[in-house]
DNA sequence: TAAGATTGAGTCTTCAATCTTA
DNA sequence: TAAGATTGAAGACTCAATCTTA
């Protein structure tokens, strides 16, 4: 049985730094959560680069794409897609003016609700979300080739479980809140 | 042997939209990064509150942090510092001159090269950065703390090899030219 | 010629109102 | 009263140009 034996990084470069200067600090989440964080913004000029490509930048592609997922007829609600996104919803507003202005997203009355709004995929934007995306995709799982495929999954696996646990923490506080 | 069955999370849950809607795409890039990014976006503004209390963004922080685990006398660069952090050279101007206005940095002039400055941590600075990494990292400990010991360390584990994996990547570019 | 730091223009985001309808 | 969407002010970042020194 052969362990494996993963190279040092700069994050363990960081954490021997900081095991010099505050010893008695545990640097775990670190491990963990500033590796993710790196990884995210490492990535980022470059998945941002097949965007802009097709004249997007994620944030605008973001939303595109999960209204393309959504499936037909590729309708949400503001309020649906930022909290999706994660974004504020003044952020949400400005990005659906500037889809809305090239042509990519229309909006209209929501029927039943005269305060929302119906935000829907044009037949170029979905064309134009489509391309993006898999061109994404591709460049994603080539970035994670690195590993193999056993180590692909677990380590799908064990994002999931954070994810989990950080929504988890949510709902728990939601019923105690 | 049990198997560790883990819930159902809302990445997978994404993925089946897409496997419905563009099911020849394979998106285990998805899997991995996508959930990076969701970690890490969530993650932010609780990280953020910790910083908020000290009068200090994340941004200015992971300055003086840098500062602080290079050990004494916490001085480095500009470029060192806007390297290190992954953002513009311009950017960390600007950073630079909050903190200064601050009293949590000081620059001087680098002996030896006229075009360079050296940046240094104020005493004030080396307080609050020190203060904020310690409730930082407790902070980030517990995000964690979903997972076991050996799961956070499996998790790292993989992380770390994702990153050393992409740092290769410029490596060879770089080699390649 | 190139490297280090800075500047200013342009862009995107959040936050805190505001307006309208439930 | 509260929820949905929008607006405008304020803040931070990138990019490209600039200035100075190697």
């Amino acid at each position: 049985m052969s362990r494996q034996v993963t190279q040092r990084d700069r994050i363990d470069a960081r954490r021997e730094q900081w095991a010099r200067e505050l010893p008695e600090v545990d640097t775990i989440g670190m491990a963990i959560l500033g590796r993710a964080r790196w990884i995210t913004l490492k990535v980022r000029p470059r998945i941002e680069a097949v965007f802009a490509a097709r004249e997007l930048d994620s944030g605008e592609l973001d939303v595109l794409a999960t209204l393309l997922r959504s499936g037909r007829p590729y309708r949400l609600r503001p309020t649906e897609l930022y909290r999706s996104l994660m974004i504020s919803s003044g952020g949400l507003t400005a990005r659906l003016a500037r889809l809305e202005r090239a042509g990519l997203v229309a909006r209209s009355a929501a029927e039943g609700d005269a305060r929302s709004v119906l935000v829907e995929l044009t037949k170029e934007g979905r064309r134009r979300a489509e391309a993006a995306f898999r061109e994404d995709m591709a460049l994603e799982a080539e970035l994670v080739g690195g590993l193999t495929v056993a180590e692909r999954e677990q380590l799908a696996a064990l994002l999931r479980k954070v994810v989990v646990s950080l929504d988890d923490e949510d709902a728990g506080a939601a019923a105690r809140g």
